[in-house]
DNA sequence: TAAAATGCTCGACGATATCGACCGGCGTCT
DNA sequence: AGACGCCGGTCGATATCGTCGAGCATTTTA
């Protein structure tokens, strides 16, 4: 499915995704049209979601993240759902088996807004708000290799 | 701190990174020697953490994710960390207040996988596993505007 | 075995990023 | 109030880069 050159272009690319063909080819060991077409079915293929550029939340003056876990009363579901695909604050969330329905990232800019925000949605749900203290794992993807 | 057109500029770069200086510049009304120049500053400021490729683990061959909370025997907490640090099935780990310490993405190729993969941490710690169904929300950054 | 498809290299051309020089507005200091 | 210096902008030239077409080797298929 992947190869090996495919591999090291997507570690390049995670690392670097600016880098050139050029010098992307060179690190690889092939010409730059050969990579670009490469990159190219990784696209098409579905492999590379896209180029984007990691925002630090820190340096938007987000000085905290939350773990939230939203269990909906009966029959809010639908409701608490569309809430929370509202509130941008919320950067992230899965809905999940279990108890808790719902467990989402939810961005802060001070330990006293946590408050406003959740109360948007405390009559329509139970919540429990973990407050981030570090990140021992930061966001990367899982083994490239077909394992 | 960040202007309407660093605004700009990031919700550009968010959707598309690949996106050339000239487009960019054309897209916010400014010439290319600007642009390049306010999205160097908002590196140096750390606004802009970084250019990367998103990887889809799904193409990856990842069917599922799940999302497990773990509460660390006592004394055990560190061994734990360091276990979960070097498992590359997790994919993001934050550690938090309350009873459950660490909350952890884990991708994982087929449910049967899933018991091997928490076994190797089952004698050190109790864990809370949830599978994903779905993403009402996927990974998005906290609002630019200042608020 | 022959034909076709795949994946690569090479060279040329058009597009792009970058660099230096220059300009205008704004805050500050005398 | 006026002059100075700084910040952020434009413009044009140059070097770099990505892309395209042609051609070649290897492997797969009929």
């Amino acid at each position: 499915m992947l190869d090996d050159i495919d591999r090291r272009l997507l570690e390049i690319l995670i690392k670097d995704a600016r880098i050139s063909l050029k010098e992307l080819a060179a690190q690889v060991g092939l010409s730059s049209p050969s990579v670009s077409e490469r990159v190219r079915r990784l696209e098409e293929r579905g492999v590379i979601r896209g180029f984007t550029v990691e925002v630090d939340p820190q340096a938007l003056g987000y000085q905290l993240q939350a773990i939230v876990r939203i269990r909906p009363l009966p029959g809010k579901l639908h409701i608490v759902q569309k809430l929370i695909e509202e509130m941008p604050e919320f950067g992230e969330c899965d809905k999940v088996t279990g108890d808790d329905c719902f467990v989402a990232r939810l961005y802060i800019r001070s330990i006293d807004r946590l408050d406003g925000i959740l109360d948007r949605i405390a009559d329509k749900a139970e919540t429990s708000t973990a407050i981030v203290k570090s990140k021992p794992i930061e966001r990367r993807p899982p083994p490239l290799s077909p394992s």
